[in-house]
DNA sequence: CTGTTAGCGCTTTCAC
DNA sequence: GTGAAAGCGCTAACAG
């Protein structure tokens, strides 16, 4: 493995003049600039990007986290088409992904503090917002590149978010729509921002519609299959009437799906499902789900494109910025009682 | 941000002595350690990555590469799977795990190289292996520290793989029980080696029942639900009989649900479905599918484990070794036909 | 046991 | 336009 000595001295020149024509410094003059570059190709020479890193402060690499517990979404294919449309963007600006994956918020906060105090990383992406989210206050304080994936409600921070309070309010609206009226709301952890934004929209929705909000049939769980159909059992077990389901997650709706399967309640006739993500397969459950879809891969991409368009411009650093992607309602069967 | 500099200054110390304290080197007096300790606790001193990178000439991160477009499953629950494991054992060793997604196998090539060559990362891991694989064979020339997730015909190398002609002939051979006797083979691009290894495990169980290996009923086409079904209507235009199906691929699987639907063949009584992956969310269609599952996690957990072992004891360096884990048939509706 | 001295490979003033 | 020299923060002989 050669290094930049050796494709000085290969072509005749300093080490400073070498990194000069790899920085491609103007200042240099053309027939130095070619010897240069014939001396680098010969001995397939590549810069060491540690020392670079080493030299100038900062790696070009971005650490992306999520923390496992509590978005079980990461098994869904969401995250999948996240990192796709992270790491398209990351490469076009030549930077680089590392992956930090915790199984709770306190080892994930370590891990990131880590990360950055060991200067591995330039900056962060954080997949998961909560309400009073630690982990966000301690990258704020210590001024700590990085853009969450969702919104902080304390905290003025870059983000990119879809629009949860729209779609939540689309979906109970469709269902409303339907003819619904006695509508569940199921999500997963209270503390999630996206929780209480699809349960905002939830709510809007039912008080414009003049529907009562009764708070027996707005259920927090756990965000897998299980946990939904768990839950409404147990409402079937209190007593409470729903005839259809919002749920925070297709995960969620799934357990509906079982929950019905399991009582012989027909779906869409007497119980009504919508999701959230539109999983690709859950296009093919029959009934077939509707379910809102989420621009996943825009998602990925315009967060590394305004965490790196922060670290460049450390100028302009104080303007804060959320973007906000669209969604859409995909209509399927599962809550298509009247038929058109 | 606190150097070893300063350190050494609070606890008076050389720079030297800071640095064994941090190696936790043995032959240094209790008293200095203290004092040493006391003195990083202080500063809240956090050693730098990327010096101690430059000066140990290694890096303690891993790159994980996977190429999309043949990878369709990357859209699939499976590499999250993947993921997880591998993050949980390289955090046990301390390490990091870059991330390097691309659009085909071209760039893929090109990366990997790069990654190394910039020594950014010490050693990689590849996600898929073709039959004559031309990244294996310049790792392998260049010697560079890689294991292959699936393993390489050609080449001797690391490698971790399921027993997927075991998980073909016992999944073909469930088929041949419940008594279908046409079985088609859907399956992924023929140059994949886990394609290959499938098909002779259905090859191998055909020929032991002695059933015709009819090879029109052996179809390689794209890794999508789309290819699936386009692929199946294409046999039953060409007038080519089959009652059960072989998928190498749930999504393939997905495909063959699909046609059985769009054609109104009722499943399992008249084709019999078998998926590869056990995607989640496949327990819970209708018929839920039969689907051979596969220790994801494990194969991460196993694929890092074995990159750090080699590239921690670079003695034993020649010893290839090729990891085998197993997988287990899940029986579901889709391909039962006797009532047991 | 601990300090001194060279680097690791590249960048970046500061001269000329 | 180009070179010399210092330095990024840490490690690793080599002494003593």
């Amino acid at each position: 493995m050669s290094t930049i000595k050796d494709v000085a001295k290969v072509a005749g020149v300093s080490p400073s003049t070498v990194s000069r024509v790899i920085a491609g410094n103007r200042r240099i003059s053309k027939k130095t600039r070619l010897r240069v570059q014939r001396a680098m190709a010969e001995l397939n020479y590549v810069p060491n990007a540690i020392a670079r890193s080493l030299a100038r402060s900062h790696t070009r690499t971005i650490g992306f986290t999520i923390s496992r517990a509590v978005d079980q979404a990461f098994s869904n294919p969401f995250f999948s088409e996240v990192l796709r449309g992270m790491s398209s963007v990351a490469q076009m600006h030549d930077y680089n992904i590392l992956l930090s994956i915790s199984m709770d918020p306190k080892e994930e906060m370590e891990k990131c503090l880590r990360l950055i105090q060991e200067r591995r990383v330039d900056g962060l992406i954080l997949s998961t917002s909560r309400l009073h989210d630690p982990l966000i206050a301690a990258l704020s304080e210590d001024d700590v590149p990085f853009v969450v994936m969702g919104r902080s409600v304390d905290l003025p921070v870059l983000s990119v978010n879809n629009d949860n309070v729209k779609a939540g309010y689309h979906a109970t609206m469709h269902l409303i729509e339907q003819g619904y009226c006695n509508i569940a709301f199921l999500s997963g952890p209270k503390d999630l921002v996206v929780s209480m934004d699809r349960f905002n929209g939830y709510k809007q929705a039912m008080s414009e519609k003049d529907l009562p909000l009764d708070s027996q049939r707005v259920v927090f769980t756990e965000l897998t299959e299980q946990g939904g159909f768990d839950a409404l059992e147990q409402l079937k077990e209190q007593g409470v009437l729903f005839d259809a389901v919002l749920a925070a997650d297709d995960l969620l709706a799934l357990g509906a799906f079982q929950f019905a399967k399991h009582f012989s309640i027909s779906v869409p006739e007497d119980l009504g499902i919508v999701g959230f993500n539109d999983t690709p397969v859950m296009e093919y459950m029959t009934p077939s789900l509707t379910s809102v879809r989420i621009l996943s891969y825009d998602l990925g991409a315009e967060v590394v494109d305004l965490l790196i368009n922060h670290l460049e411009n450390p100028d302009k650093r104080r303007a804060k910025k959320e973007i906000v992607l669209p969604s859409e309602l995909i209509i399927r069967d599962s809550s298509r009682r009247k038929k058109d």
